[in-house]
DNA sequence: TTGAAAGCGCTAACAT
DNA sequence: ATGTTAGCGCTTTCAA
């Protein structure tokens, strides 16, 4: 028989109540010396409580559930870690539900188990926006906030997200600056955020008056392999430098670079977004356009109990090796 | 208000037990027109299931607890995927606590509050094993399994792991066969799981009748800014490969090489521990003793569920240019 | 095929 | 300082 309330009750001699209060800790009320006897046999009885019961009977619940979709990249990673330090600051659980793939079925389903636990809110990280998802959400009556997605074209409220226009605006600007002019973009996909980031890149080019051949541009899915299949479609068009859509796709164009015998960054310089700390392990380690994902992580917290408006978390330049100052 | 039973019951004009019955899909009892117009209104109204609530109710519980213990490495990743892949299999959600660091008070907590979610059990993935947290799960009463620890100083009937000493001893055994004879050991910690690798990297060594030179072991936290410290201490020993405790602190070693002159594998041959997908990103890609932690995952869920035996998952190796072949 | 009612483990008035 | 009791949302007998 697990320990409940009730047998921690009769083995001490008191009430149900009692127990309650005692391993409440509610110490203004109770006499310490039976708190304490009750608790050591609590103890004793391998008694944990139930949060269901619990919450049914307080209505009260400090559960943030946190919806994972994971793709190729583990962005995630450190958004969790923020979420994780900021609920634990202000005295709340974490439930992590992982999706484990893009199949919006299976997301769906999960959605619904998340919202089944009926926690304080949710927080749904992911790499792209699915409107029926957030459908759900929206009917739930449980705050929510979609965290690092944000689209125009499925305007939504809540939100805290990178600006992805400023993103690729910034990275492709850094590229200028440096004396480049035939400039490619590389891995994004057909996402809301991987057009942001190139129409940030369109738009930093048209600042400097420079016209975008079509070839420069080649889709894909942010992955390592993809980036290795893409290297090949950007020779012959005379770029001297690439914006990747992420440190995967950098790292396998580095490598197909390396078998070629390009040398980068002198032949072809490479900036990526979504720098990781693979960036540091690369050869030659990748400048980036970072994302600040911890402070993402906590603001999405803040953000969700707190009520607060959505916001785009600023990025940051991480200056490495893999660009090449010209002229 | 948030959507109950009650308040689709009074929409409905039935009972409760009616609309508990729909949303169960008991079909077998429950008039098809009743269901289908029930459950139509329970969607309008954006019901969710208060899983608390129906567990205590029919005290059943389909939720696996999954308690993270995360440090430098993502070796976790994989396992949660096969986790995932099989709970859903066998209709189980899967709730994931993630404790963010290694400071074992948080653990501890963290460990408490999944025991009060009341999961049919709980798989416990870590590096290290604490006797203390364990045994807390013990006296829990609930299932549990060990994933990816196991320790002969704490023999443990429940987990899921690697053979690190096998793992120890198949790197090794690989850098030997190459003609290497004068092999170190860097990057492993103190915890039985980096204890035993070296175990069985000091028993290949033996086996081959060669001495080892005190300085070839380098110990260290599996991390990359760890690997490109002990780069240096490693030198001046006439070593002609090393066996690396982590991918990480191989990808450390490399850079430091590579900033050296030193050529891998030509003057130092790498094989490393754990090759995560960063071993292909390597340069020069990064030969490695991987262990199969999806089906380590997916196994943890069979053992727990099914109260089987607890086994060692069979490691595979996975050939790169990182050695070379002496003699 | 449906409803009435009891009860899961817990908390929170209210009473003592 | 402690006990009594009602009730949270749901499932499940038992009865109709």
């Amino acid at each position: 028989m697990k320990a409940t309330i009730k047998s921690i009750a009769e083995r001490a001699g008191v009430s149900t109540a009692t127990v309650s209060r005692a391993l409440a800790n509610k110490n203004s009320v109770i006499k310490p010396a039976t708190a304490k006897r009750i608790r050591q046999i609590a103890q004793e009885m391998g008694y944990h409580k139930n949060v269901g019961a619990s919450q049914l009977a307080s209505n009260i619940n400090n559960t943030i559930a946190v919806i994972v979709s994971y793709n190729q990249t583990n962005f995630w990673n450190g958004i969790i870690k923020g979420i994780l330090q900021r609920a634990h600051q202000v005295d709340h659980q974490v439930i992590i539900f992982s999706a484990g793939s893009n199949d919006p079925q299976r997301l769906m389903q999960i959605v619904n188990e998340a919202l089944e636990h009926q926690a304080t809110g949710t927080l749904l990280i992911s790499g792209r926006i699915d409107p029926a998802q957030v459908a759900i959400l929206k009917k739930s009556h449980v705050p929510y906030r979609l965290v690092s997605i944000y689209s125009q074209r499925h305007p939504e409220q809540h939100f805290i997200s990178s600006d992805n226009v400023a993103i690729g605006e910034e990275a492709t600007n850094y590229l200028l600056k440096k004396g480049h002019r035939r400039i490619g973009f590389v891995g994004i996909d057909h996402s809301s955020t991987g057009q942001q980031r190139l129409f940030g890149y369109q738009k930093a080019m048209a600042a400097a008056q420079l016209t975008i051949d079509p070839h420069w541009v080649c889709y894909g899915d942010y992955s390592y392999q993809n980036g290795q299949e893409l290297f090949a479609q950007l020779r012959g068009h005379g770029l001297t430098a690439v914006v990747a859509g992420s440190d995967m796709i950098a790292c396998g164009l580095i490598k197909m670079a390396n078998q070629t015998g390009i040398k980068v960054p002198d032949q072809l310089s490479i900036i990526c977004i979504d720098g990781s700390p693979i960036c540091e392990i690369a050869n030659p380690p990748l400048t980036s356009v970072t994302q600040d994902f911890f402070r993402m992580g906590v603001k999405s917290v803040d953000n969700l109990l707190n009520n607060e408006r959505s916001l785009f978390i600023p990025t940051k330049l991480v200056e490495r090796a893999s660009v090449k100052q010209l002229n």
